[in-house]
RNA sequence: GGGCGUAUAGCUCAGUUGGUUAGAGCACCGGUCUUACAAACCGGGGGUCACAGGUUCGAGUCCUGUUUCGCCCA
């Protein structure tokens, strides 16, 4: 006997246990060999989180949303393979195993040397990295973990450095010495994407460049960053502007500094902005580094990597940290009598997202890959329609950042990660080969002598190696069964902040090198906010914990719930109250369920429901065969929320509030083969419902469907592996559907008048059907006890006329009667009929103005007019009865 | 500044290719321990669909403009 309430906690852990151990989860699984043959293949790869990552809410619904897709296809017998796996993080790892070792007072990572450092980062995967996906299985994941990856395992390495070495080879690899983001606090150059513009309050500086050979007359230029100054290397005017035409050509006595430096002519230089006139210092801005290209001006790098002042300033100047110096140069300035102005001026200042320092432009020699040559393919993937974003609109952010795509920096001046297969000879010679001895054989051949090689230092950025994940984790660059067949994958879930970091690279490299785009649909999901609609942040403390809510109200609940939300195109807004609301549901399925078992309703094999008699098999059957349509096409258009919802008001609405009740004069009553169908009919329900909500709530429905297990038709296999429903056959649906439908509004109608006259719930009162055709009577014969039981009758009899002081109810074609004379307040029915024939005028009104309209009968369809014209002919009808009816009761 | 999205009941959200009577859950009000379920059951109130125009026989839905809130990019 089930317990009156589900309990997830120990079930849940027993069948993920019981999955994963039986191999539910493993591509191909739940086909045979033969059937594998033929099977149409679904594969998802997860976007791999990172290895020093835990799941949050983000994760729980992009890995709910995976999960209902890839169960549904192995339901439906395709070939699935849900391949999981994780990246390594470069910075974000290197700074989690640094804080630790700080923490224990262990040498630093500079004090161990680069080998050891590496050895303590696997020691910290081994022990720690990784929770996620321990997380990810309390969730319910159905993910292939045999096949787990990680991008510094060695397959994946090699496919990393196979891939920097043809890139290179084919001119899409190139180093240059440009102006790259440089984190001073973690030493490394980042991507433009790792760099937040955050708005601050700053200042605006104007100092007195004073003008060589015309004595006393300055140029003023503005700045936010006085301490760059000492690396001006030219003033830039606009051509246009006549306030400066005349100083063009000259230079101006750089202060502190004495250097001589050009006034150059520039577009560049806004004569609305500050006083016009723009210092420009091209090692430290991305914008003068453009002009002093343009005006071949001197670069001059004046921070060295910590972003101190190096030995190209004064002498008093030199070592400063950043800030220290640009407070020191005001100072000098003033002193001098060069400051102009000081203004308030809030801009944004650039930060790093890991290291939360202010970032440096900064000149240094790095490793680019030719993103605007690889973009075109990935572009065209989409612009043919070979890949679809869903919701579609996000394309055009895709396009747009495509568009306009930088180089890609792709070297970082870390420790872990994949070091670059590059090394360099005693000149300086480059060498790109796979490994040293293929480097050597090169080098060998170029010099014609043995000469030492030494090997790039730096390694490449994570997304590097993710951008291969879809095809690298499939055994490229092997040619191997699975890529053959799982590539191209079907879908690539992932939030719209991902489009930047991996979709547009897998996309480039997919395309590249495997001729064909990496997916055939990327679905961006939602953001999952706070209840308040706030973006949750741990800062904020607004942070929800699935594991916690998994805790609380089970797995299920929580995917339910997102799953429920995850609407197109919408924020999910998250409370524990939606969660709890969903926890119900589940009870109210075990519940549903446990009443099934207490009626002893086991599976019948061969069970056909095309030879059910009882009309509200059918009808139940009908409902069924409908919802499990809908959750099909829901599922396949990506709309959870929809699917979610058919299942909810099937399961709850259908079932549990009109199909079990009316069952119960069957279940209780003495006809044994009434009863002996509605017991079949009702585990067949239940056994095909718990198929289609497996996707979304897979832990109770296995559990379930493991219960009703039984004697008469044992389970085989799991739920998981087992098929979902077919279509199915139902004869006289239509006839079922009519009546069952009839009796429902019967019911309701009754209910209603009865709550509004206060007639006492527990009383049972009599009913007269009055002058009743032969049609109705026998529809009220044959559902006699359920009208009884469920409307809370004494007994129904039929009449030719309505007694004296009875209410009286219009269902239809029925007149219902209920003979309260004494007992019921007069005014009170007399008000609730004139209600009705108030409405029913309102109605005939309208519908009879539509009608009158001459275009609208001329221009609307035909079904239109005809439904309107049905309208109102019931309409007119209704009111007739409510009007006999009311004068009826007025009479005594 | 450019782009995207959003505005529907007190709250959170549905609402198909336009079809006339806009739904659900929660909250609220009234009633019920009716033999699966009080994590439940029965009944009820509550909406000028942001605003202003337009197209149409017909607009929550399509078009234009305004406003709100939010996000992304610069």
């Amino acid at each position: 006997m089930l317990d009156k309430t589900y309990q997830p906690d120990s079930i849940e852990a027993r069948h993920y246990k019981q999955w994963e151990e039986t191999g539910a989860f493993k591509a191909g699984a739940g086909l045979s060999d033969k059937d594998k043959k033929n099977a149409e293949s679904f594969c998802v790869a997860l976007p791999p989180p990172n290895v020093t990552g835990s799941l949050h809410m983000g994760h729980a619904l992009n890995n709910t949303v995976q999960d209902i897709m890839i169960r549904y296809n192995r339901m439906r017998g395709k070939d699935t393979l849900w391949q999981p796996g994780m990246d390594h993080a470069g910075i974000a790892t290197q700074m989690v195993v640094e804080r630790q070792l700080m923490e224990a007072q262990q040498p630093g990572r500079v004090a161990l040397g680069r080998d050891n450092f590496i050895e303590k980062i696997w020691q910290w995967k081994a022990e720690s990295g990784g929770i996620i996906q321990q997380q990810q299985r309390r969730l319910g994941a159905s993910c292939d973990w045999s096949r787990s990856r990680f991008t510094m395992d060695e397959g994946m390495t090699e496919a990393v450095l196979k891939t920097f070495v043809e890139l290179h080879k084919q001119g899409y690899i190139y180093r240059a010495k440009r102006l790259v983001n440089w984190d001073p606090k973690l030493l490394t150059a980042i991507s433009d994407i790792e760099v937040e513009q955050v708005e601050k309050d700053g200042k605006l500086w104007h100092f007195n460049y004073p003008i060589k050979d015309m004595e006393g007359e300055f140029i003023t230029v503005a700045t936010t960053r006085p301490e760059t100054m000492f690396g001006d290397t030219g003033i830039a005017v606009h051509p246009d502007d006549e306030r400066y035409k005349h100083l063009v050509g000259k230079t101006v006595i750089l202060p502190l500094v004495g250097r001589e430096i050009p006034i150059v002519a520039d577009e560049y230089a806004d004569p609305e902005q500050g006083s016009g006139a723009v210092k420009i210092t091209p090692a430290h801005d991305f914008n003068d580094f453009e002009v002093g290209k343009r005006a071949n001006l001197e670069v001059i790098n004046i921070l060295d990597q910590h972003a101190h002042l190096n030995k190209n300033v004064p002498a008093e100047f030199v070592g400063l940290e950043r800030f220290k110096a640009r407070k020191l140069v005001v100072e000098k300035f003033e002193e001098l009598g060069l400051l102009a102005r000081i203004d308030d001026n809030p801009h944004t200042v650039p930060y790093g997202d890991r290291s939360g320092v202010v970032i440096e432009p900064w000149l240094s020699d790095q490793w680019y890959v030719d993103a605007k040559k690889l973009a075109v393919p990935a572009m065209d993937a989409v612009r043919n329609g070979k890949t679809k974003f869903v919701p579609q609109n996000w394309d055009k952010t895709y396009f747009d950042w495509m568009e306009n795509i930088e180089p890609w920096c792709i070297s970082r001046q870390l420790w872990w990660g994949h070091q670059i297969p590059v090394w360099y000879g005693p000149d300086g010679e480059i060498f790109v080969a796979q490994n040293a001895e293929e480097a050597q054989v090169l080098a060998d051949a170029h010099y014609g002598v043995k000469k030492p090689l030494e090997r790039d230092s730096d390694v490449l950025d994570t997304w590097f190696s993710s951008a291969l994940w879809p095809f690298a984790t499939l055994g490229w660059p092997e040619k191997t069964l699975e890529l053959e067949r799982y590539y191209k994958t079907n879908v690539l879930v992932t939030g719209f902040d991902i489009i930047f970091f991996w979709v547009a690279r897998m996309m480039m490299m997919g395309t590249h090198f495997m001729q064909e785009e990496p997916f055939d649909t990327v679905y961006i999901h939602a953001l999952v906010r706070d209840e308040f609609g706030a973006k949750m942040s741990k800062s904020k403390g607004n942070v929800i914990d699935p594991l916690d809510l998994i805790e609380q109200y089970g797995a299920d609940a929580v995917r339910f719930t997102l799953s429920s939300m995850a609407g197109q195109g919408r924020d999910i807004r998250l409370s524990n109250k939606a969660v709890e609301n969903n926890r119900n549901f589940v009870t109210k399925l075990w519940n549903a369920c446990r009443f099934a078992e207490m009626h002893e309703c086991q599976p019948i094999e061969g069970f056909d429901t095309q030879k059910v008699t009882l009309k509200l098999s059918k009808w139940l059957l009908s409902e069924l065969a409908e919802t499990t349509k809908l959750v099909e096409l829901a599922i396949e258009e990506f709309k959870f929320n929809e699917a979610s919802s058919a299942i909810y008001k099937f399961t709850w609405n259908v079932f549990c509030d009109w199909y079990i009740e009316l069952t119960k004069p069957i279940l209780f009553g003495e006809n044994a083969t009434d009863k002996a169908e509605i017991k079949a009919v009702t585990a067949y329900v239940i056994d095909q419902l718990l198929h289609i909500m497996h996707p979304f709530m897979p832990f109770v429905t296995e559990e379930l469907w493991n219960r009703f297990d039984s004697s008469i038709l044992e389970r085989k296999s799991m739920l998981i592996v087992s098929i979902w429903p077919s279509d199915m056959k139902i004869n006289g649906v239509n006839e079922a559907k009519a009546e069952i439908n009839w009796l429902i509004k019967m019911i309701g109608e009754i209910r209603s008048v009865r709550a509004e006259m206060n007639i006492p719930a527990g009383a049972k009162i009599p009913a007269i059907i009055v002058n009743a055709s032969d049609e109705v009577a026998q529809k009220i014969q044959s559902n006699n006890n359920v009208l009884v039981k469920m409307a809370r009758l004494e007994q129904i009899e039929l009449a030719e006329k309505v007694p004296e002081g009875a209410i009286q109810i219009i269902v239809d074609d029925v007149l219902v009667a209920l003979p309260l004379a004494g007992v019921i307040d007069v005014q009170a029915e007399l008000d609730r009929l004139t209600k009705a024939i108030e409405k029913a005028d309102k109605d005939i009104l309208s519908t009879e103005k539509r009608l009158s309209n001459e275009s609208f009968v001329a221009k609307a369809p035909k079904k239109i007019i005809d439904e309107q014209k049905t309208r109102l002919e019931n309409a007119k009808l209704l009111r007739e009865k409510l009007k006999a009816a009311y004068e009826r009761f007025e009479k005594i």
